[in-house]
DNA sequence: GCTCGAATACTCGGGGACGGGTGATCGCTG
DNA sequence: CAGCGATCACCCGTCCCCGAGTATTCGAGC
């Protein structure tokens, strides 16, 4: 009861089989043919374990076995009401409530102060290069499979992508033009800071741009006492910041 | 050696060790200070396995154990030169390279068929408001954030996201659109398959719009047995699925 | 009729993430 | 000075994920 509800891939299941019956592999197969797995993480591993997990909290159940041939066994599975419940309640909740996603370039930028400003800049239109790729290509791959048949309704999701790719891709372009402009606020903050950490130096703490404390105002006294520790000299500043 | 870059934490974790030695719980702090557990998901249980994996890689490496007061320990870290060099790699990889990514709303939408129309538009306008919601608390807590002086360089990250959402919300808005004035291709096919479904019969197959097989061309002959709808056809079929 | 490759159907063991503990200490208050 | 809550610092058990492997069978071509 009141599972966790981790992989989508569980989600599929159940949509799959509330269309009919299905066995594990099948359903692999299916979700090929429609492009799923562009958008719902796919491999067996995971499917036969989270079918195994459905199971086990009664939203699906096996309804026989077939050996077609002398094939493999085949257990074939079917949706149970509380599972098309699940469906319903789950699928909703997804499309309903954004979620905070994480994702990797979100993290790289985070840390772009890390990398020296000409680097950042290099990489970023080496990004621009791949997304203008990707968009080619998933253009032409999208064209192929309307042409197979497939109805727009079942590639919204395509939709969806494409167009958070060319936003990006438009966002990227204009960071690089404010960097390449310096008209990008605090770079030579940044130049500056990045030297001296490569040098293994204490980098300037914020106060140099009129940041004063690590922790916001509410945090007041608390700090995490002995900051200071290692290289630095006996400063009047036990906690810089950034440093 | 060749270790798999998974967890961005531990990248986040060789960054700050790039500006000074540190034990975890300050690494923690630090990102909490910096809002960087907005972009990077953290929480001490990966932390200290993830700090466990970079020494066990030899990219980082324990400097002393400091005790203050009579505080618990604390083990504090520093960055190897391996180290230095696989944050540089990693950072630009991720920076420069567009990573598949696969969000729980791109999952929602590829399987919206299973919703009835009218329900997938009364969802997406919840998601319309949530969305809102959250544009506004953003901009709240950013201002705040700014005012207590982090500069725009350590907030790029926030920018990326913030348009995203924008992004997305111009779409969905677009969408439900489509949607309420009937001009979204397929509506009808959406909602005869619904109901087919709901009702536990065989949906219709995707020949009633011109889709052939289950699989693209190139599959041909290989195709998942029963896929092109078994209730359908007099039943040659040696597989229907249950019985 | 034989071989090669692709498809079928699943298994398994390692590894990593995660969240909920667990003490110990500090500061404040009555 | 006793008690209370907040903070500090870390550990651990569980669950879940995943990718590589395996064994079989069908079909196409020579």
């Amino acid at each position: 009861m009141a599972r966790r509800r981790g992989n989508p891939l569980a989600l599929a299941v159940l949509a799959l089989l509330f269309e009919r019956p299905m066995h594990p592999y099948e359903m692999a197969s299916t979700m090929r043919a429609r492009r799923k797995e562009e958008s719902i993480k796919l491999n067996y591993g995971s499917l036969y374990s989270v079918v195994d997990g459905l199971v086990k909290h009664g939203l699906i159940e096996a309804v026989g076995v077939l050996r077609e041939g002398r094939r493999p066994e085949r257990t074939v599975y079917e949706l149970t009401e509380p599972g098309r419940l699940e469906l319903f309640d789950w699928l909703s909740e997804l499309v309903s409530t954004p979620a905070r996603e994480y994702t990797s370039f979100e993290a790289g930028l985070s840390l772009l102060p890390v990398l020296p400003p000409e680097e950042a800049v290099r990489l970023l239109e080496e990004r621009v290069l791949r997304l203008e790729q990707h968009l080619h290509m998933d253009e032409a791959l999208r064209e192929v499979t309307v042409k197979q048949g497939l109805p727009r309704l079942l590639l919204i999701e395509w939709e969806y992508t494409r167009m958070l790719r060319r936003a990006e891709l438009d966002w990227v372009k204009g960071l690089i033009d404010e960097l390449r402009e310096g008209t990008f606020e605090g770079l030579d903050f940044w130049r500056v800071w990045h030297e001296r950490c490569s040098a293994g130096l204490e980098p300037p703490g914020l106060e140099a741009i009129g940041y004063v404390a690590g922790y916001p105002a509410d945090h007041g006294a608390a700090n995490s006492a002995g900051s200071a520790g290692a290289g630095s000299a006996g400063d009047d500043d036990p906690e810089a910041p950034i440093a």
